[in-house]
RNA sequence: GCGGAUGGCCGGACGGCCGCGGGCGGGUUACUGCCCGAGGAAAGUCCGGGCUCCACAGGGCACGGUGCCGGGUAACGCCCGGCGGGGGCAACCCCAGGGAAAGCGCCACAGAGAACAGACCGCCCGGAUCCGUCCGGGCAAGGGUGAAACGGUGGGGUAAAGGCCCACCGCGGGACGGGCAACCGGACCGGCACGGCAAGCCCCACCGGGAGCAAUGCCAAAUAGGGGCCUCGCGCCGCUGCCCUUCGGGGUCGGCAGGCACGCCCGAACCCGAGAGGCCCGGGUUGGCAGCACGACCCUUCCGGUAACGGCGGGGCCAGACGAAUGGUCGUCGAACCGGGGCCUGGCACCCCCCGGCGAACAGAACCCGGCUUACAGGCCAUCCGCAGCC
């Protein structure tokens, strides 16, 4: 991906802390067919760059259907945020019970643009 | 070929592009090379162990578990072999399988009667009679009830019957023989006495400290390395409760049973000791490393053993994450399934072949092992048993 983009691309970092995501929950949402993003534009001083982080609780099913659905929205955060992310933001995909795991990975890549687009316009309007 | 029984194995494949965790390297950085990377159940957390910390003076009762015999094992509630009972034509499978003459309790409904048996319908004898039956006595064979009715079948005998007597079977005892044992066989004796439930309590035998890797240890960081007040305190602690004796020091009084070196051993009461709990104030960390991947490990020649398993030798290194890697995506091929057709035939089914559709079960390591249990689309192999398609 960074060859074929290499002066659009940014690094993605991991959400680790259950604090982060406490407080994305708090900011902005979008609901997409596939998922939910969360997103929050970070206080100065936090820390730099993109971070990205993926919930799936037990609604989503039991372990192997956690960690596939888990697995697919890291896969389609992959190729979408180092482009559409903006630096300074902390994101969170949260997977919904069969969508996820089921929908075509061309109809989520599009899902997250969308949500992306929508979150960011929200912040530029408030 | 079809239907079964047992044991074992597999449980999508290949490729392109883009990635993730760990290890070993190269490079000043950017980056980059090689190797490894989920399961038979990783699951349920139901047993058993290793490991770590805590507790521990001994004993008894309670409590919990196990329950034919012998063996295997670190151990087990597991496994192997055998015994007994039950099922199946068979291969083979199943069993919570110690004790019911230690004691208590229960045995619904039905039925006359359900545990010190009993008499509803009946059978027999005698008497009475208004000829319907009634009274007294004997019997428990036949009928009926029930999960179960106090031995069964046949014969003798009898007023009618009954182990009343006899034969066989069952049951109880049992010399003796076989087996390490569970147990098996059984001469002979007994004339029938002994119902079921122990998964209701119980009895017997054996086993059992508690908590868990968020254990535990080390390092770092921090204005802190704590401070103040109160309560209880003789038994405290521990493991779920209880009981008995029991700690160290001091020690008055007492005791002479015993011993001697004649004030020591012994020792009730009493005193002291270690501590526990609560509240308030103030502050720090929510990091890193070890534990944590060489082990009751895996594969295997040979040897011992019926087997589980054990032994000698050879070879191998096989996930180590912590918001948690082991993948995402796109092709090609594809098991099974569904539909259609062909082949065979009098017809149908199976098998086989062709075309189209669909597109892979249960499920994701979290300290590690040995088991059990549960889930699983389906496929393959070996050995064994039964039957030889149907109309």
């Amino acid at each position: 991906m960074s060859a074929t983009a290499p002066d659009n691309a940014r690094p993605v970092g991991t959400l680790l802390k259950r604090a982060d995501f406490l407080r994305a929950a708090r900011a902005g949402r979008a609901p997409m067919p596939g998922f939910l993003l969360q997103a929050r534009e970070r206080a100065a001083g936090e820390a730099e760059g993109i971070r990205v982080g993926f919930t799936c609780s037990k609604k989503v099913g039991n372990a192997v259907a956690r960690n596939r659905a888990k697995r697919r929205l890291r896969a389609v955060a992959r190729e979408v945020l180092p482009f559409a992310g903006c630096p300074g933001w902390d994101y969170v995909l949260i997977g919904r019970a069969g969508v996820t795991a089921e929908r075509p990975h061309a109809a989520l890549v599009a899902d997250l643009e969308d949500a992306l687009a929508r979150v960011h316009r929200k912040r530029g309007s408030r």
